[in-house]
RNA sequence: GGAGAGGUGGCAGAGCGGUUGAAUGCACUGGUCUUGAAAACCAGCAAGGGUUAAUAGCCCUUCGUGGGUUCAAAUCCCACCCUCUCCGCCA
């Protein structure tokens, strides 16, 4: 959520900062909107007042044995006006509310113009790209040759966009979770957690899952409206939640492995084959909640967390920064790190690293201590992929494949993998 | 699932219709004292929002959440959520 005072003081730059992503914002709904709130709040206050110090001063007369029936004629008629008033001041509030709620977060000044992929910029690329002696395959080919990925189990389990691992591939898939886990926890100084993957409205509000993009998530039936977690960002970030953390704290780096569910809406027909796009996948997920002036430095070293573990993987990577229109709604800023697929001959995303700034910490109350002040302050909330494990598994598959369908295993991998050098036939 | 207890400020914990945004303690901040620190003493210290040039004043809201009663609700009524204890069941 944007900074309402923003809003109000320089509406200007607002529309045409967000414009820069492709929003168009409704400005002169909002300025009749915000023009009837003030006039609606400022009365409903004065009302409250009034009868507050009516309240009052029976009570004194009551006290004193006083006759309290002029008083309590003098407020009669306040009390359905003032109702009528609160009631037309909350409907006003949350229209505007919503308004706001559907407003994207400001692009930083250093995010490149444009308003899709094409105009993402890379920043710069680690590893060589492999050559190999035969005709490199994709990962949905060399799990059918050497067994452990099998698609049509997942749906016939479940449906499409699952899949079942077994054998070494499953073995290696937990590995990778468990690597990135021990670099994080162990090199990296984040606090190692389990959370919900089941959360309720507030949390998927916090992070901005909601009100806009319901229908990415799985939603659960029954009575309790719980929804299964997209991403670990949104239970990790939410801990955080009517929050106010002691300077002293800062920053906080967490990290948590999970398995993330998307419904995938609107993406039929995109990456239909094999495991880069599922409904269910692992991820290993870094967040930050920090002071205000160093989350431009926190993201700039929490994206670094993540292509370490690429580095340490030997995965050829590449960096991009993210253009205006192809950033997520709370980001004002974000560096997408993509990996060699030999199966694809392409870059694929394997991390997403953003600044939302006070955006989801607004949202959410996330505040800090300031001891200058020693008032309550909006932190910085950051997030990111460290790694997406799925993915990762497809790229050591693709890159690490051998002409008969073997992986050679990763060295960082060997300590989680009894030293096993290969994986082969299942 | 059954029975009971409870949810109040950063924490602990009073209040149970009327000058209560809320006693007290701890923590925290400033001061006195001290070579310095501790202790002791004195003072300050909730959050969100509105108005405004203002981080100045003034005002509103908030005692789990949402409704209701009342001139007036932390206090009374209803529903829901959560926590704890005991029993049952169960990874």
């Amino acid at each position: 959520m944007l900074d309402p005072k923003l809003l109000r003081q320089d509406l200007d730059n607002v529309v045409t900062q967000l414009a820069a992503r492709g929003f168009t914002f409704d400005r002169e709904r909002y300025e009749a909107l915000e023009q009837a709130r003030k006039t609606q709040q400022v009365a409903t206050q004065d009302m409250q007042a009034a009868r507050k110090t009516s309240s009052k001063k029976i009570g004194q007369a009551k006290a004193k044995g006083e006759d309290v029936a002029p008083l309590l004629a003098e407020v009669e008629s306040l009390g359905d006006q003032l109702k009528q008033a609160e009631q037309g001041l909350s409907e006003l509030l949350a229209e505007l509310h919503d308004l706001l709620a559907g407003m994207p977060n400001i692009p930083h000044e250093s995010v490149p113009a444009g308003l899709d992929e094409a105009d993402n910029v890379e920043i710069k690329r680690w590893g060589e790209i492999p050559t190999f002696e035969f005709e490199p395959r994709d990962h949905v080919d060399l799990g059918e040759q050497i067994g452990g990925l099998d698609f049509a189990a997942g749906a016939k389990l479940a449906g499409s966009r699952f899949a079942v691992m077994s054998g070494g591939i499953a073995r290696l898939h937990r590995a990778l979770a468990q690597f990135m886990l021990d670099v994080h926890t162990q090199e990296h100084g984040y606090q190692e957690t389990i959370v919900p993957l089941l959360v309720n409205k507030k949390a998927l509000y916090g992070t901005t899952q909601l009100p806009k993009f319901a229908d990415d998530l799985f939603h659960l039936q029954g009575e309790l409206e719980y929804s299964l977690i997209p991403t670990a960002e949104v239970p990790l970030t939410n801990l955080l939640q009517d929050s106010i953390v002691e300077a002293s704290e800062l920053p906080v780096k967490m990290t948590a492995h999970s398995n993330c569910f998307r419904s995938e809406a609107g993406s039929y027909g995109r990456d239909t084959r094999g495991m880069i796009r599922q409904h269910q996948f692992e991820k290993v997920e870094l967040v930050w909640a920090v002071h205000p002036d160093e989350s431009w430095d926190a993201l700039e070293t929490l994206t670094r967390h993540a292509e370490v573990i690429l580095e340490k993987l030997e995965l050829p990577y590449r960096r991009m920064a993210l253009c205006a229109g192809d950033m997520g709604f709370a980001a004002t800023k974000t560096f997408d790190l993509e990996v060699w697929l030999p199966g694809q001959s392409a870059y694929r995303e394997i991390s997403s690293c953003s600044n939302t700034e006070a955006f989801q910490a607004r949202r959410m109350q996330a505040r800090w201590r300031n001891p200058a002040t020693g008032k309550p302050e909006l932190l910085h909330t950051l997030n990111g992929s460290g790694l997406a494990v799925g993915r990762t598994l497809v790229a050591v598959m693709e890159n690490y494949q051998r002409e008969n369908g073997e992986i050679t295993v990763p060295e960082v991998l060997r300590p989680y993998m009894q030293n096993l050098e290969s994986v082969a036939l299942n």
